[in-house]
DNA sequence: GTCTATAACGAGATAGAC
DNA sequence: GTCTATCTCGTTATAGAC
């Protein structure tokens, strides 16, 4: 499935990757379609079909793909080791670093097609959340005990809004292609999750 | 355009847009098509033609509509004359209802599919927010003013905040297709904004 | 206002040559 | 590993009858 010659990766499945991933991430999944890559990397669409049996089966790749470099992030973020709150920051990074491209999260776009997809892209696609709010819940417990982070309810309860408000100012600042509105946003959510109390 | 008849709103015309608004809301503007909706109201393509020329037309005034009933909706709770919490409150309600129903908000979809959409439903996609984000801003303000309301940042700032928040977490409880998560996620908001500080 | 019939196109996919 | 050629289906849309 790697790379089983010499280097890493094989170059032509790599660069349908790539150029699907934007397509996907731009247009959405149903929006895209193997000619779309296939004259974009000046190829057929059965040289494709080579390299991906079908559509589904590109759509799993990819996500598998988005959600193994994202986990990478998330463990490059924690062997930083900041505070919880700088960690929360270079968690935002990772959305800010998408919108800039003027793309939409992968799983985030794939979430709005969510009952159009193939089964097995849509467990993926709740993976990824699960995953996100797993390591979010533990900044957060980690904040909540250094002081370096504050906020009601439980930490998994504050993960899941993290999250949602962050594909939710992805999904709009994407729409004004205004990468502003995204890091305004972000920038309001960890203000809320780090006021401290007027010291009496 | 409405109902010229007696009655209101020529019966298929509502009917179609019915249809064709849970279509959208469930499975995205290009996942459906005038098969689908003519399939579910037994009637034929070329007569969903008669009533809208063409796709475009009829996503048009799926949104026109989809914003009027959300402006009357935001008019209802001014009048309903609470403070700013309870403003905001009902404000979350009504995307609790659209969740309910296994839908994602109108231009929440549309925002994911805006870079295929044609230029007219773009535009109004824009405008709905906009005009979310003018009234919340309004209700902030008054919050603030009443001691109902605490934030940071501009009321502006928050009104987009808690816009992108309430759409992200439509977005991913739909996924899970748990509203509960999003009551969660809206309720943690909310609480966000109505701490009050340790009172000495 | 709704129908039958059909055009014109693009999508996803396969067979088989090189 | 990539090609040409082709198939089948679904989609948007129109012409013209009732």
């Amino acid at each position: 499935m790697a790379g089983r010659p010499g280097q890493g990766e094989d170059g032509t499945r790599a660069r349908i990757l790539d150029v699907a991933e934007r397509l996907v991430q731009t247009r959405g999944f149903n929006a895209f379609s193997y000619a779309d890559v296939a004259a974009e990397l000046r190829l057929t669409k059965p040289a494709l079909h080579y390299h991906f049996a079908g559509k589904g089966e590109l759509g799993e790749a990819l996500v598998a793909r988005y959600v193994a470099r994202f986990t990478e992030a998330l463990h490059r973020i924690d062997r930083s080791d900041g505070d919880g709150q700088r960690k929360l920051e270079g968690y935002a990074a990772l959305y800010a670093h998408v919108v800039a491209e003027d793309r939409m999260c992968l799983c985030g776009m794939l979430a709005a097609e969510y009952h159009t997809l193939p089964v097995p892209m849509r467990d993926s696609v709740l993976r990824f959340f699960d995953q996100n709010e797993d390591w979010l819940e533990g900044v957060l417990a980690q904040g909540a005990q250094e002081g370096s982070l504050r906020f009601s309810g439980t930490p998994l309860e504050a993960a899941r809004l993290i999250l949602a408000s962050l594909e939710g100012a992805l999904l709009v600042a994407r729409s004004f292609e205004d990468p502003a509105r995204f890091e305004s946003a972000a920038a309001g959510l960890l203000a809320g999750l780090t006021e401290t109390e007027p010291s009496d």
